[in-house]
DNA sequence: CTGTTAGCGCGTTCAA
DNA sequence: TTGAACGCGCTAACAG
């Protein structure tokens, strides 16, 4: 079913059919009408590949995520995909671990397909990505990159904020001993995440030896791994700062085999806050990061990148406040009860 | 960047560049290793719109989902995805709830694609959407959906043989107020779902008063109002059995809220048995309907529909077990550790 | 306001 | 084995 059909049918020409299907002023009432009704009776839908040769343009973003088994990415993915429904967009998605030979594939894809931008959240990987698009002349947007490259759109997210107020709560609770998961270690934004920590940490004069901080992966065995790892050391952390919420989940599962109690013998915190959180048990007290916030400003810089013309003041950095929800995994440290019980 | 320039760079015709880029056997060594040379220099990539009109095939094949934010479907998402890297297609995904206007724009964005097929795993409200495809002569993928077109092929969820599991399990334990969380009444999977426990359970005679029977939506939510719904009741189940595992998630949620200790006050099953189940807390006892048999069975699905001849022997029709997976959210029925006790 | 026509980039004939 | 030429379905000039 093709254009032409449409105009024969429709006694038109093509491209009074095309202006027709494109909602062009010009055209006449009486032959839009005739072409319309011709279109929904043969059931006719005009092929977007034709379309997107002739205009240079796909109406696709690509997305890029690490992880789409991680509940952190598909709210993400959910709010593109509406905001792509709003304007017309398809978002291709990628979910490619960090295998480079499948990221290059990835990327291959992405421009064989001449998408019209591509947003990269994996959370630290993306430099040579980045540099594979840009080369291509595809827009880009990253999270905490800096680029001087006019393609590139970057947000800034302050991890340190969240990890601040986790800090302090739990150091107000009594808790003096904390430990760490971090994110791969290959991840900038894991990188990142451990300094604030260590940051946060030695501002309020709070030591942090080395079998404290394990570097984890973002899932709930990591989460296991790391309680069970501190449980047989000599004098375990009465608190626990994790980079996800799903390495925190872990931890709490590790702490029911192990018979702990979460929050009485053991202080849990999380990051990401994905929705799972409130439904833990205990309900997880964690540092938000909105999802729908990074779909969103990925969303506006991609479009921004597309269509220049819809808003001329186009920034080319955003920002993204991480804070700390309290639930019900903390509590006082078990030194401090004792202190305060007899 | 197109063949064109490629062929004037490496001093062949656009057909040779063509052939050599597809590796067609019959080309010249030396001038493919010349185009080659080429291509890699200038970062050459095809373009996909180009050779999808031309060919007629787009290498595409669409997913539809209810709900990315169940993580049920993402293991399905991510298993497709590895799949069509393996095959050289790309996923282009859908989520859009059980809305029928999004529904319909989202059929209409595939159909517009020409996708090479789609796979329809909503679970119950794809009626309309199978009749819109087939029209387009689109191949389609279901799930429990009789149909005699040639272009849908259809896998069977035996969802009666876990579930038989589950009740008889529970029913072993002592249970005799069984309760159920259904799927949301108007998708197909649920009122099977439901049918399915109504017959195991008076299978083995025991009763299901209407009030043990509550329609949710396989959200967590749903689990938590399940269960505050159920302990107002005079009588409340000593068990439920929930068709999402987000659903038990809820009910466990709740029990948590309520002091009830689970398995010892109240036994929880769930259904699907997606990763987070095992970390759950109790570990959750669930029916397992595996995502990854899922996804194979969809995506080899619509490859013998996409390409007959590469397995001539194709089957229409698929089929899929559920079973029961034990774990620890399950015990003994409080009347019957009483009557043991003393 | 409408129709004719020239490509968009590529695969695939058909001759050479 | 190679190259010239056609057409996939559509948009956007340009002419009428």
């Amino acid at each position: 079913m093709t254009i032409h059909e449409i105009a024969k049918e429709a006694k038109v020409s093509i491209a009074t059919v095309s202006r027709a299907i494109n909602r062009v002023r010009s055209v006449d009432p009486v032959l839009a009408r005739r072409v319309w009704k011709v279109v929904e009776k043969v059931g006719y839908y005009p092929n977007t590949h034709a379309r997107a040769l002739v205009s240079g343009r796909s109406r696709i973003f690509a997305l890029i995520v690490s992880e789409i088994t991680n509940p952190f990415f598909p709210e993400i993915v959910q709010r593109m995909m509406e905001l792509g429904l709003e304007h017309n967009y398809e978002i291709l998605l990628n979910a490619c671990g960090q295998d480079p030979h499948l990221l290059e594939t990835a990327a291959r894809q992405i421009i064989q397909r001449r998408v019209d931008g591509v947003a990269i959240l994996t959370l630290g990987t993306e430099d040579t990505l980045v540099k594979i698009f840009t080369r291509q002349q595809v827009p880009v947007f990253v999270v905490d990159m800096a680029s001087s490259e006019p393609l590139v759109k970057s947000v800034h997210i302050d991890y340190e904020h969240g990890i601040r107020q986790a800090v302090q709560h739990l150091a107000a609770l009594g808790h003096v001993s904390i430990a760490f998961i971090s994110g791969p270690t290959h991840l900038k934004s894991a990188a990142i995440q451990k300094a604030a920590f260590a940051r946060c940490m030695s501002e309020i004069g709070l030591e942090v030896p080395a079998e404290r901080l394990v570097d984890g992966d973002h899932t709930m065995t990591c989460g296991m791994k790391a309680l069970a790892f501190w449980v047989a050391l000599p004098a375990r952390p009465s608190a626990v700062l994790c980079s996800s919420d799903m390495s925190a989940i872990g931890v709490m599962r590790q702490a029911f085999e192990l018979g702990l109690n979460v929050p009485a013998d053991l202080s849990v915190v999380g990051f990401d806050d994905i929705r799972l959180a409130q439904f833990m048990i205990p309900p997880l007290t964690t540092v938000q990061m909105s999802q729908t916030e990074i779909a969103d400003t990925a969303f506006s810089a991609l479009l921004d990148s597309a269509e220049p013309w819809r808003n001329p003041q186009r920034r080319r950095k955003y920002g993204i406040k991480t804070n700390l929800v309290l639930r019900r995994s903390t509590a006082l440290a078990p030194c401090r009860v004792r202190e305060l019980q007899p």
